[in-house]
DNA sequence: CGTGCAGTTGAGCAAATTCAACGCTTGTGG
DNA sequence: CCACAAGCGTTGAATTTGCTCAACTGCACG
């Protein structure tokens, strides 16, 4: 899986059609960012950067979903985080990635050259503070999945529900933009144990599988009880 | 454990006797953060802040260690990273700290307010980028952690040695200022699987238990593979 | 801190079941 | 007869489930 496709991208040719410039009407958050970028569609499952790649761009999720992960030398799989629409990724501190991304079901993503956006932030600290700001809500974000390692695989579920849902438009459902099998390698679980453990809490009432990347919270606060 | 100091400390009634200002002989690092700050002197298992409290101080260790770290509604701990002379910790993305950090033994470091430093950074982008890069550094550190998700306890622990052995001066032997707990901790193991999985370490030749604290690598080769 | 012992949890494997995408056929209206 | 959309079946992927076992935990004690 994951056939790599920046490599085009990186040399001008993008390979998806639907490539706009500017996208003056998607500004939502800031503003220079958005201006700076061209928009790219990847297919299910397409790689948007590799594990080594120079970072020479930043990205961020305008519609789909993106992973970004770590593969061991074995072939086990470690995902590092979910982004959605609106959110930033490929921040990373070093001149190359330390993660891969690839995009969950076919995802637009805005494509922005890292190097303008540094001179840009040279001169204005606004720019620059943003910048800082979502890495350390990178940051902030990682720390707290360190609680995963001593957590059960109820509470890294539930967790992972509230979690979510706390993304998600509405509050007491959740669509699952991914697959068992990444939730597992999100939570460090196998696919077995992360489909047994929602079965279990469908049958404790604590939520509802409508279809399998539907999921109602049925009792939010004992979740939190267990996530938290 | 942890009893709180630093309290008395934002009172500006530092609780050692040892504190020196500047301190003009410790510049290793960056120029201006050393002049800015003050030395404290913490016991062992000190809090030098805690979990909720506002991150208005950076922090940089000149001797001894720190551990950072989280707790659970039902006491389990989680630790966020150790720190060792050089070392700067403290830095989080919000206006609170989402972690403690305690001395664990005798530690003594290097407190700057961050209100000036920011405002140092504002104007001089050398400072800014050393901030936002230490930001990085930390980030990268958690996300590479999150790997311990998919690893066996053997290759935590052999992991972790070597994460020690490549911080010490020494590549080939670790002084471990910390306990079995710790580094439990640190792993989200128990303190009884450490123990056995550095007697089983030991006795496949792959190190050597010198003392309790002290751990020769006698096949750094084979660590690495069990690690990476 | 280290170790023996019993207890749990989650992993690993295999089989059963559900889901979803695709292509083909069929029916309808123009 | 053609265009189009709904319906159907096939097929491969994803998910769920049962069973067994190794790994790690928790407790006790030296």
């Amino acid at each position: 899986m994951a056939t790599s496709v920046l490599p085009l991208a990186f040399a001008g040719l993008p390979i998806e059609p639907r490539v706009t410039r500017g996208a003056p009407e998607q500004r939502d958050v800031a503003g220079p960012i958005e201006l700076m970028g061209a928009r790219i569609t990847f297919a299910r499952n397409a790689e948007i950067y590799g594990e080594t790649e120079p970072a020479d761009y930043l990205y961020k999720v305008v519609s789909g979903a993106v992973r970004t992960c770590k593969v061991t030398s074995d072939g086990r799989r470690q995902i590092g985080g979910f982004y959605l629409p609106g959110d930033i990724f490929g921040l990373e501190g070093g001149a190359f990635h330390s993660f891969s991304a690839e995009a969950i079901g076919e995802a637009t993503v805005l494509v922005v050259r890292r190097k303008p956006l540094m001179a840009l932030a040279e001169r204005d600290g606004d720019v620059a503070r943003q910048l800082w700001a979502s890495t350390a809500a990178e940051l902030n974000r990682a720390q707290g999945r360190l609680l995963l390692l001593i957590k059960s695989a109820q509470e890294r579920v539930a967790g992972f529900l509230l979690e979510m849902a706390g993304r998600s438009p509405r509050q007491d459902a959740v669509d699952l933009p991914m697959t068992r099998q990444d939730i597992g390698e999100y939570l460090g679980l196998t696919i077995e144990t992360v489909s047994r453990t929602l079965t279990s809490l469908q049958e404790t009432a604590l939520i509802e599988l409508a279809t399998t990347r539907h999921i109602v919270l049925r009792n939010r606060d004992a979740l939190e009880q267990l996530g938290n």
